[in-house]
DNA sequence: GAAGTATATTACAAAGCGATTACATCTTGG
DNA sequence: CCAAGATGTAATCGCTTTGTAATATACTTC
């Protein structure tokens, strides 16, 4: 499915140019020209991003973020306006945005800071790494020092969970959460066993000890 | 504990500069003149940012980059540099860096850009603390001083109870209700063994006097 | 400074928990 | 449809944790 992108700008030729350049590069877009609606297009659409001019009719952008993320949300945010000032800048990052754009701006440089902005916040990955483990997600294959290791389904996605958060101490129910997707029909001890062959499998000589248990909390991966 | 910044530039008074100022920030850094010994730190320090020139003597910046993200490396990168052609920045995009801050810069806008990437890339990790003392919620661990001390089960939840009631004195019944949640099948003398064991753990030599008894009311932590 | 009380320390036993093993059941690929 | 592999469950082993009791030390009051 596509990222949508929300663009808030009352300047309707910029809207448009935006628009259709945020188009063209595979993304699904919303437009604004004031900011009355956003917070309902939020709720309801799942925005990967937003563009956001500062000079706005009723309500300064800037400060209409500030108050977006005083209520939690946490989208991520990138100015486009033509406050260029030092202390505009600062300004702006201040009240909650991650990225600044000023007018005008270079088409090609929008593509770019938008398409990273989207690569980090979605983090859409290829290779996880930790340590000298990693992930490759075009064959869901782990490797370790350079060599591939072999390993289950279900160790393949627990393995997956602890490299995700590694140094997180991750409960077993957690575990069960997200690795068997099921609390009901499980035994916590189940996890035991399951950490244990995952090790057998990582590290058949037991030199590296990358996962810990922590008695009577859960597993760490470090 | 402090984020860590890594900054590679091969201009000696730029990087005094940012050092300076993100020191002052309240980071830690590690300052490089070149590539060479990059990927080693990134393999042994917790890195939460890089700061990257691109006119670097051998690699250029943003192809290291590149090949840091082609090897798995996701650290979040912020190129400053004087290459400030439009093209040169979708290039340093496209190569793999989040943000991109052109030579000579604002020691403010840096310092922006730098919050507002550790703010959006970093989880902010819980930790309460408590002099030297940090409680790492992330994994119900303590570290003094920096270093990682082991705790049991009991001895983490009645120094959580401490911490967070720092010179107050707490009454054996309280200890008993809060800690172990249960007054009436536990002796108050157990709360003796276990303060005792606590200390051994967190002070093995006896010098810092975290926990005082109160004769007849109870222990106080300051 | 002695008696009495409170806390610290030590020793030990019971309980708890994770690791391991064995085995049964379920999945998957041929 | 069978065989091999994967996964869940139960039983057992051994270590760690923790409560209790016994003893030693410290403090308080007279």
């Amino acid at each position: 499915m596509n990222k949508t992108i929300l663009i808030v700008d009352d300047e309707e030729d910029i809207l448009d140019l935006m628009d259709y350049t945020l188009v063209s590069e595979g993304y699904d877009t919303i437009t604004c020209i004031d900011t009355s609606n956003v917070k309902d297009i939020l709720d309801e659409e799942n925005i990967s991003l937003i563009l956001m001019d500062r000079n706005l009719p009723g309500i300064e952008g800037s400060l209409f973020i500030e108050s977006l993320r005083n209520e939690g949300y946490s989208h991520p945010v990138i100015y486009i306006t033509a406050k260029d000032l030092s202390q505009d800048i600062v300004e702006g990052f201040d009240r909650g945005g991650d990225d600044y754009i000023t007018k005008p701006f270079n088409i090609n440089e929008l593509k770019a800071r938008v398409n990273a902005m989207i690569r980090r916040t979605n983090k859409i990955q290829d290779v996880i790494k930790y340590k000298d483990i990693i992930y490759h997600h075009a064959n869901k294959s782990f490797s370790i020092d350079g060599e591939s290791i072999k390993l289950t389904n279900l160790e393949t996605e627990l393995l997956l969970e602890f490299i995700k958060n590694p140094n997180i101490l991750l409960s077993r129910d957690v575990l069960l959460e997200r690795v068997w997707g099921d609390t009901q029909n499980r035994q916590a001890k189940t996890v035991n066993v399951a950490i244990k062959r995952l090790k057998e499998n990582i590290d058949p000589k037991g030199l590296k000890n990358y996962i810990q248990a922590i008695r009577g909390e859960g597993y760490i991966f470090c």
